[in-house]
DNA sequence: TTCCCTGATATGTCTAGGCATATTATGATT
DNA sequence: AATCATAATATGCCTAGACATATCAGGGAA
């Protein structure tokens, strides 16, 4: 817990004043000097230690309140956060993208195409009444010609009326909604799963072998758009998530 | 793309102003009024248009680009963003907080416990030069008394050289690190498998039953601290994950 | 035309104050 | 001792300016 030393007067120039206050109580909470709990000096003294405006102060502080590292309340002060449960930041890509990123070939089959009532099983999934004229699509994703992805969709036709009209043959799905259909929100469900005699068939693998599901629900405000389920052969796909350190 | 209409003179004061102005702002940008690539109004007239000084504008911007909503460039001024790809915020859990917040007991047992130098094997998961010593531990974390993941670990010593005098009998690697060392990076992989023999005796399941695995490097800036791969059976565990809307 | 210089412009950062508000500490009253 | 009013304090938000800097538009020179 070493003192804080007024920064050289910026010579060089190169960062803006806040952002070197914010690195050097960064790094003071970061190695651990100034543990979880830990009271900072006031924004008052700050600006004395550091030789700027409190408001610089403030806007470096207000950063680090930002990413969680610090905690402020009027009157008792600024303490450093506790560290809170893991929190990464997951990109879902869309398929084909992703397919012709890494310089494969990508098409879309469709297996299966129905428009019908909701049934039971349907309106738990999709989260609306039962009776909803839904759309149901099951489809593989191929990827240089092999099973790359198995894929069973419900979309709400009364959110999306215009999908009663689409075939869905050969373009996707999902990459048709996104390019058309507005969302503001989203909800993903990962777990493993062991293929099932259907499943296995479709994606051209063995019984039982272990397989990625990824589930989606898709959000237009309050109403429902989409529920969909993609399951990916487990040496076919790997979700990456890199975290942004927070703190609470 | 209606015109902006002066904010109310805040009379009834819940939000601050610049939290206003970034509401009204934001507003026109998920609505659509202002598409991608709508260049907004110069600071100074929207600070006229607001009738607030132009800092406060600067933060409503300031708090907008952050989300990246929008685009700010000297001189060229503030542009609307595009959207870009899926991006989900990702819990990941201390799996003893997990288990006891859901009304589980839980207990963490030694399986091995070494002290080596980093083999090839080693160097290459922990990103660390051969001959760097390191602890391996492998464990089992289990709730109720049933098994419910298996863990491997790798602890770089020279970063964290006061783990060498833990034994780790009973308490899990994991909490101890995340209770004493500080990080700043992590990054997650998430992929499907299959219980292999040594997991299914392990973690009493059939062989070949699914199973998730998360592997987690994390790094104190530029330094790694540890790998760790957790195998859960595949009824046992579900990542959740949530989407905040956001542009680039 | 093409290139460079120059001025205009919009944002980026900063200052030195101000009032507002939440919270704690203190002191007075019951 | 317990309760409540009050003052002190630290942050939260704001203003009205300032200079810095990146970038764009225009004009003049090669």
């Amino acid at each position: 817990m070493t003192a804080l030393e007024p920064l050289k007067p910026t010579d060089s120039g190169a960062l803006p004043r806040y952002r070197e206050i914010y690195d050097a109580l960064r790094q003071k909470i970061v190695s651990g000097a100034w543990p979880a709990g830990h009271k900072l000096p006031s924004e008052h003294e700050l600006a004395r230690t550091f030789g700027c405006a409190r408001m610089t102060i403030s806007k470096a502080l207000g950063a680090l309140a930002e990413q969680r590292l610090i905690t402020r309340r009027r009157r008792a002060g600024t303490t450093v956060s506790a560290p809170r449960p893991q929190e990464s930041v997951l990109e879902i890509h869309d398929i084909e993208a992703e397919l012709v990123a890494a310089g494969s070939t990508y098409d879309y089959e469709c297996l299966d195409r129905q428009v019908r009532p909701a049934n039971a099983d349907d309106a738990s999934a999709l989260g609306v009444t039962a009776g909803t004229p839904v759309l149901s699509l099951i489809g593989l994703h191929r990827a240089d010609g092999r099973p790359h992805a198995f894929e069973e969709r419900l979309i709400n036709l009364r959110a999306v009326p215009e999908a009663r009209r689409e075939r869905f043959s050969r373009t996707s799905p999902g990459r048709w909604l996104l390019q058309r259909i507005p969302w503001t929100d989203a909800e993903h469900q990962i777990c493993a799963l062991n293929a099932d005699a259907a499943i296995a068939r479709r994606l051209e693998i063995p019984r039982h072998k272990a397989c990625l599901s990824i589930e989606r629900n898709t959000w237009l405000d309050e109403q429902r758009i989409t529920h969909v389920r993609l399951i990916y052969p487990c040496d076919q796909h790997r979700l990456i998530a890199r975290f942004r350190h927070q703190r609470a």
